[in-house]
DNA sequence: GCGGACCCATGACACGTGTCACCGCCCACC
DNA sequence: GGTGGGCGGTGACACGTGTCATGGGTCCGC
């Protein structure tokens, strides 16, 4: 349970076992925070959680098998006492938004300094929030997906290079309907193909 | 100057300060490694190491403005007694091959456990060698690129999803010539078209 | 109940791409 | 000095895609 005045139990988790490893270095620097469990996938870190019971749980965005965002929206209906923290490599404001949604109290690219990272677990611990301003900025400037879901459906699916015709069984859609799609989907992002609309809807974190 | 019995200095490059910072953290825990340098950018970390005189110097592959290779090949012919360890994310195969060309004398992937990074910087130190086992295992498998320059050359052209128009343009070559290109380099990958030779490539690190 | 948004589909047309055959040029190697 | 390989190019054909018009279906809000 949390306590004032006594230490601030960490949960962390990350795929990369030398990152995490070092943030865990990192943390373990300050006299206030404890790491008490550590996991390299959503899974384990949800059932880390189950069994430490930490105050604030620090999660990388990307993990093998399931998104950071995801496994903090449950993480947050399973122990609402606990306080969640996402770090992330690339900064994407539409991840940051869906973060927020999923109760998210901290949202930190990894360009930030050192000392950032420490000060927001205790913000957060605290009960209070903290998102990175660069990327605060970029998500109100970028604002709000203008694609409909299933366009974004469509467009994931499309996001490895799949022919249409692939992409159509494995949306259960006509060869036309896709195409349709991905045409409006293009349009709205105002790229010149299919290609061009991934990347842009990638880098605003719609997909 | 590296003398047995001292501690190893070591320069630490890395974009990502707070990946950085906590790498340093992992290393300053070792008695026998002192982090003398930091530097957040190729450019920077060349600087560092010419003003620091580093004994080991630990590069992220991707930097913002150059490749953590081309660095290690620059900094191995200035700084020749200083040994280079490359840490990755992804870890490609055609990277490993071209960062032992350039003299980097030890490779690791993030998911490594915290114990090796510190142990790969003393090997290196004492002049021996260390590459992922896993990752040597991939590269001994995948063998060499067998697309020809150019190829390669036009492939990462139309990585970013551009019209065979723009790459011609981008790479003063007939519209004609960039599909013939494309074509023979999707044949040798044995992908379908265009977008998965692009994936394939990247997958080996052969662009 | 009516307009509007989203969903799914079809058909037609223009354009981009993938594939192949074939061309010449240069350079390296036997 | 011929042969082979990489480089750059052309033309033609089949196929995949992008675009548009148009349709019907559902659901929601005014």
């Amino acid at each position: 349970m949390s306590q004032d005045g006594e230490v601030i139990r960490v949960l962390l988790a990350d795929d990369e076992n030398l990152v995490r490893s070092a943030f865990a270095a990192l943390l373990g620097l300050e006299d206030d925070l404890d790491v008490v469990a550590q996991a390299s996938s959503g899974a384990e870190a949800l059932a880390m959680a189950r069994a430490h019971a930490p105050d604030v749980a620090v999660l990388d965005l990307q993990m093998p098998d399931r998104d950071g965002i995801s496994v903090a929206g449950e993480l947050t209906t399973v122990l609402p006492g606990c306080g969640v923290v996402i770090v992330t490599g690339h900064g994407r404001p539409g991840h940051l938004k869906r973060a927020l949604e999923a109760g998210v109290r901290g949202f930190l690219p990894k360009t930030v300094g050192a000392a950032v990272l420490s000060d927001v677990v205790r913000t957060v611990h605290r009960g209070g929030r903290y998102v990175d301003p660069e990327l605060a900025a970029e998500a109100i400037s970028s604002g709000d997906s203008p694609l409909t879901p299933r366009e974004a459906d469509v467009l994931e699916l499309a996001a490895g290079g799949a022919p249409v015709e692939e992409i159509a069984v494995r949306a259960h859609l006509s060869p036309g309907t896709v195409r349709n799609y991905l045409s409006a989907a293009a349009a709205k992002l105002g790229a010149p193909n299919r290609h061009a609309a991934v990347e842009a809807a990638r880098r605003h974190g719609w997909i």
